[in-house]
Parts: structure tokens; sequence; C-alpha cells
DNA sequence: GCGGGAAGTGATAGTAACTCACACATGAGA
DNA sequence: TCTCATGTGTGAGTTACTATCACTTCCCGC
């Protein structure tokens, strides 16, 4: 785990991956040529596609979602599946630090206001959606999805997703999790599971 | 509106697109370059440029957006938004033929099932979303879209992206608006809370 | 009906994302 | 130390997309 190589090879990708996002902030994403990346990280283009399939793919967005669905799961099966789902990512928010949480919010901007790299979010939302429908179908104990699953599944990453855009609208004034606690609400709201107002 | 170079243009600009659509469903979307397409519709690669900004935008979603949105608007204000947009958009489908559905979903399986197009369509999804946030305000005689109302859009836009889905993968053995009630009744009643399929 | 101007088109040349084939070098394991 | 897998660079190529310029064809005011 800790040979030589390894390290390197983690090193290399960090700085990629480092100097492509700075790169990004200071310049724009489309005026940043992969070329451009490659060599602020002192490596050939050809490395740069070796560790990246795609320029798009350099911006990580943090994966939680393992963590998001696992807790899906503990909720209990008689909770409305929009709550389990807002009850979830309230938990996993609660993990994060006043740091994190502003690297989330450069990252974010970053990605909403870049259309290639929203598009490769939209389509990123799609594993998401099925891990989602997954988990909220084994929280009732059973083992495939069913098609409620699947529009519950949808409408929390919309409601989600939608309160990332305000949160990033409002520039982080907020802490995410009064947002996302506010659409979850909102959409609930209108399910009539929670009394309105708020 | 009927000059000679219009109505060209209109020929050049349909040509484009169906000898497009043809190849695509042929030999696939990747293996089909702009080149192909320009020849077989008989105009430069340069040409094709000029009527559509890139090769994904060829395929045209079409657009019933504004449509929909007007439905919304009518329907009374008192209603759940979810429920609004859900009859507004079964009322909207009551006046496809089935020659017209038919095309829609030729259409829709190569876009959902092709990468690229898939992407693009998921960006254009933010566009509906903000004409449905638009509407659900308007409905309630209200200018602006509150953080509810594009909440509530973004998961009726997921619901009906997702019915589509299971459209597609139900090779359009239902009918769509059975599809796109059942999607809207899920989300309306809780998952787990109404028996799946029909 | 005609002549000036605009609009559509094509040829050429270029940029940038990505791929492939091959050769080289260096760290890992025997 | 020797071997070999692995990471890397070079170079050449494909494809989407853009910019410039010149040519043709249609439209419209005279």
């Amino acid at each position: 785990m800790t040979g030589l190589r390894e390290r390197k090879k983690a090193a290399t990708r960090r700085a990629i991956q480092d100097h492509a996002l700075r790169l990004f902030l200071d310049r724009g994403y489309d005026r940043t040529t992969v070329a451009d990346i490659a060599e602020a990280a002192g490596v050939s283009p050809m490395t740069f596609f070796r560790y990246f399939p795609t320029k798009e793919d350099v911006v990580e967005y943090d994966e939680y979602d393992p963590v998001l669905a696992e807790l899906v799961v503990a909720r209990p099966a008689e909770e409305h599946a929009l709550a389990a789902v807002g009850a979830a990512v309230a938990a996993a928010l609660a993990t994060l630090g006043e740091g994190e949480l502003a690297t989330v919010l450069v990252r974010t901007r970053l990605v909403l206001r870049t259309p290639a790299l929203r598009a490769r979010r939209s389509a990123g939302e799609g594993a998401t959606r099925d891990l989602l429908a997954g988990a909220l179908a084994r929280r009732e104990g059973r083992e495939d999805a069913t098609h409620a699953h699947r529009v519950a599944a949808a409408a929390a990453v919309a409601a989600l997703t939608t309160a990332l855009e305000i949160w990033v609208d409002e520039d982080g004034r907020r802490h995410l999790a009064a947002v996302v606690d506010e659409a979850f609400g909102a959409l609930l709201d209108g399910v009539g599971h929670r009394a309105p107002g708020g």
C-alpha cells in the first residue's frame, strides 16, 4: 500500500487535480486547456488522460452517496420516503466541518456555473438516484426498487440539487443544512406530511 | 414568410435532422460523424454547424414546455403543486396521437441510451424547471418563484423524467399517460403506500 | 427588370479533446 | 542483481467545433 510507486501515483493525481482546480477558478474552465493543466502539474498531456478519462472528471464531486444510502436504509420503514432522505442528508451534513463546507461551496459554485461540468454532474445524478432507490427499497425489506421508489429517489435528488443551487445563489450565507431542510420541508408540505409554514 | 430562401433553409434544416436521426438509429450516435450527416444531407460540414451549434442539438427534444407551463398556470391555486403539474402533463399528453407517441418513444429511447444526448437533455431540464417554477408562482398570483416553487418544479421534472425512463424500459407497452399518472401518484401518496405497476 | 446588398454556402486552416502504438525508464520482487 | 510489470513520453491521428474569406443566389428598392 505504501510502495514508492503508489505514493508517486497518488501525488501525481493530486497534483493534476490541484493545479486543474486552481487554473479553473483562476481563468475559467473553458479558458484552461488540458495542456495547461499538464504543464502546470509537470506531466505530459497523455498522462493527464491516464489519470482522468475526461477533462470534466478532474473536478471530483465529493462522493457521499454510499454513506447517504446507508443512512437512508437505517431510517424507519413507516417514514415517508422523502422525509427519510431528508433526515439522512441532515445527518450526513452534521459530520461536515466549517472548512469542508467552504470547500464544497467553492467547488459547487464552479460546477453549477460551468455548463460542461453541470452536464457531467447531471449525468452522475443518475447513479445517485439508482443508489437511493435501492436504499429506499431495502429500508422496507425489499430487494428491488419499485417504480415508486425510483420516483421518490429522483424527487429527493432533485430537491437536494435545488437546495445546492439556492445555497450557491445565496453565496453560502445560510448553513447548507438549513437550506436542505427547507427544500425537503417544502416538498413534504405539498404532500401533506408536515404542517405548512417555515 | 414563404420566400424561396426561407423555404430552402427550412428544407435544409429538416434534411440534416432527418438524415442525422436515421444515421443515429442505424449505426449509433458515436459511430456517426458530423461529416457523415453533412454528406448524407448534401451539405458541407460547415453548414451543419450553421444550423445546429453542436452535434447533440440536431436531436430536438420536442418542446412542449411552454404549453405545459400555461396548463399549469390554469390549474386551481389550492391544488398541490405536484398534483397541478401532474394534471397539466396529463392534459398535454391527451393531445398526442398514437403516431406522435411512437415517434416520441423512438427519440426518447435514443436520447436516454446515448450518454452524450442524455447529458445534454439533463442540462436542458434546467430551463424546464425554471419555466415550471415560474408557472407555479403565477398560478398563485405571484410574480417570482419562491424556493418552494423551485423545489416543487424540480421534483415534478424528476418525476416526469423517471416516468419517461420507465416508459422506455417497458418499451412503451403502457400508455405514457398511465406511467406519468403512476409516477405523480407515487409521489403524492408516498412510497410503499400504493401498489406499484399496473 | 435590374442592380446593390444581404444571406447562405463552401474551402481552407486551425484549436482542443481525446486515442493509439510504440519505445523507454524505473521501481518491485526474486 | 536481474527481470518484469508499470508508469510515462513521443508522435501521429480522429473528431467536434471555430474563424476568415470569397462566391453564389435570392430579395428588394428603384
